[in-house]
DNA sequence: AGAATTGTGGGGAAAAGTGGGGAAAGGGGG
DNA sequence: CCCCCTTTCCCCACTTTTCCCCACAATTCT
């Protein structure tokens, strides 16, 4: 379980912290991937990423899907781990699609870690609060 | 049960005091969260948050939708846990967001406890009365 | 009235955030 | 094929923040 919303600076040779208690859940080390759909970087515990990409791949009704899917999915990813500091080193694509300067707001979005560019996530944090509280008026909690 | 409404300090370090009996009731720890819609923060025993994140996460019909609401989730969420004299510490953007400076009201809402800022919740407070007062006299007690 | 519990404040030790340096590895050019 | 330059990785150092413990005053309970 993630948590919380966390800022942190990106020195020059792309490395970020994460969170002490984020770094305890990922011990084994992780997986980094573009956000689905969002200017994210998503970050996986391995174990949570191959979960993920098994119950992906098994949707997957031809083969040229499948393939294509593999691409799309694996093509992005990359694996990483902490150094001495309990930082990871960002992949320059990753960072580049993410739009991250030399700030990354790191969010706890509960099986993973998501990290953003302080623009995207202002704008993206409003429109998923809206929606949750859409959800709550509509369905009640 | 959460009953009752209690001033406290909040100190330098952003600590504040939960009444003993509110105590008790989480051993377990606590997630604090934005209040749902209104300017406070929601105070929730672990188990009882689990239950109501887990019934909102069922109400997301897309992937996507999902996403958007772990982020509204569980990002505005940071878990915490008393020190030795019953203090829990406010995570800045929280304190923040529900405007509490020096003083908490802390308000005992049934299934979570709530931290007010005083002028919002003398606000809050007599608009809730005059509310309540209306359901019971439409809809009987 | 005495004892225990609670509200409030502060200090010191440990951990975390940030930045930089040097060695090893990899690639390109001579 | 060798050398040099660039890049990457790992380690070290410093500053700030956080966490945990102690202490006192006030209140409550017995």
């Amino acid at each position: 379980m993630f948590f919380g919303e966390y800022p942190y600076k990106v020195d020059e040779k792309g490395r970020v912290p994460l969170p002490p208690k984020f770094r305890r859940q990922m011990r084994e080390g992780v997986i980094l991937a573009k956000g689905m759909g969002e200017k994210c970087i998503a970050v996986y515990p391995v174990a949570e990423w191959k979960r993920l990409s098994d119950s992906l791949a098994a949707k997957a009704v031809t083969p040229a899907n499948l393939r294509k899917l593999n691409r799309a999915i694996f093509g992005s990813a990359f694996s990483a781990s902490f150094d001495g500091q309990g930082r990871i080193t960002l992949p320059f694509p990753l960072r580049e699609y993410a739009g991250i300067g030399d700030t990354a707001i790191v969010v706890g979005a509960n099986n993973c870690v998501e990290l953003w560019c302080e623009g995207e996530w202002k704008a993206e944090k409003t429109s998923a609060e809206e929606q949750a509280s859409q959800i709550i008026e509509t369905f009640g909690a």
